[in-house]
DNA sequence: TTCCGTGCAAATCTTTTGCACGGTC
DNA sequence: GACCGTGCAAAAGATTTGCACGGAA
């Protein structure tokens, strides 16, 4: 049985199992912290900035406290190794998410007013630059789409 | 006759020009820091760091020296103005660069590796983002594209 | 036991701000 | 003459680094 990347990704903490994984075998040890984040990063549907992480973290409940230090070298090693990927929206912090294969590939909408960032999907948009990357000069590894503009709620209100 | 790409949007400062115009109009008085800013954007094919502009301006030549603060203040204020619009390069320097009616709309590739940023065009890619516009819930009022990956230097070498 | 992951505090770096002077209107 | 644009120096804010300790292998 072929478990699809996505439902693989998705059954609890199987990312961050993989991530942790990844990174054993490249020669990193455990450790506590750096679980911790994964398996916050792991229940995130969206992109969260280093101090958000952080809070989330150090709040009632959470499986334990990580120090910044950590939590920008964790992300730091992540990023490397391709499991977190930054998300640049214009605002002051950069953004962090974890990177499923497929499935869970999107872009991000992000008001200008509130700083509110919501994912989305678009085929034709993947289509539009799978067929693009062939024919720049530079190997593509990686692709980020960031619409700018106002939210419902701003817009309304 | 071949006009090139930049000679065809910014003859002779034209955009520097309506720039100019446009901040007057919004009752900004003119200053000489701020025009020789304009005007190195105007000669500009592709995006530029706060700090390439200064030293741009501060080099043999140059019309005249900007202090740093005022390269950030005038971004900022051509960028409220929709003149000039940031580009996230995943580098720890936000890239600057005029923004042009139509013609030269474009946006960019970075080469993780070695920092190059270049401008490219795709058709497709903006209808793509046409159609995706109306269904989003956000008034897009902007966005920005960035693949990345390694330059051809950067592969071969 | 060895070495790496982590916390804490200090350092670094980009961008912003306070203040005073000089130019534009 | 009134005010805004600009330079300089200091401040602010995000991210990184040095160092020492404790846990993982």
């Amino acid at each position: 049985m072929n478990m699809s990347s996505q439902a693989a990704d998705s059954a609890a903490g199987q990312w961050a199992d993989r991530a942790e994984a990844t990174l054993a075998a490249a020669g990193h040890k455990r450790g506590g912290a750096r679980r911790a984040l994964l398996e916050l990063l792991d229940r995130q549907e969206c992109a969260l900035t280093a101090l958000e992480i952080e809070d989330a973290l150090a709040a009632r409940g959470a499986p334990r406290r990580v120090s910044r230090a950590s939590v920008y070298r964790i992300l730091d090693e992540l990023e490397r190794a391709r499991l977190v990927q930054r998300v640049e929206t214009g605002q002051a912090m950069v953004h962090y998410e974890r990177v499923c294969e497929q499935e869970h590939h999107h872009h991000h909408l992000v008001c200008d007013e509130c700083g509110l960032v919501m994912p989305f999907t678009d085929a034709g948009l993947e289509r539009a630059i799978d067929r693009l990357s062939s024919t720049v000069p530079l190997t593509v590894s990686e692709h980020e789409i960031v619409l700018h503009g106002a939210c419902r709620d701003c817009r309304d209100g």
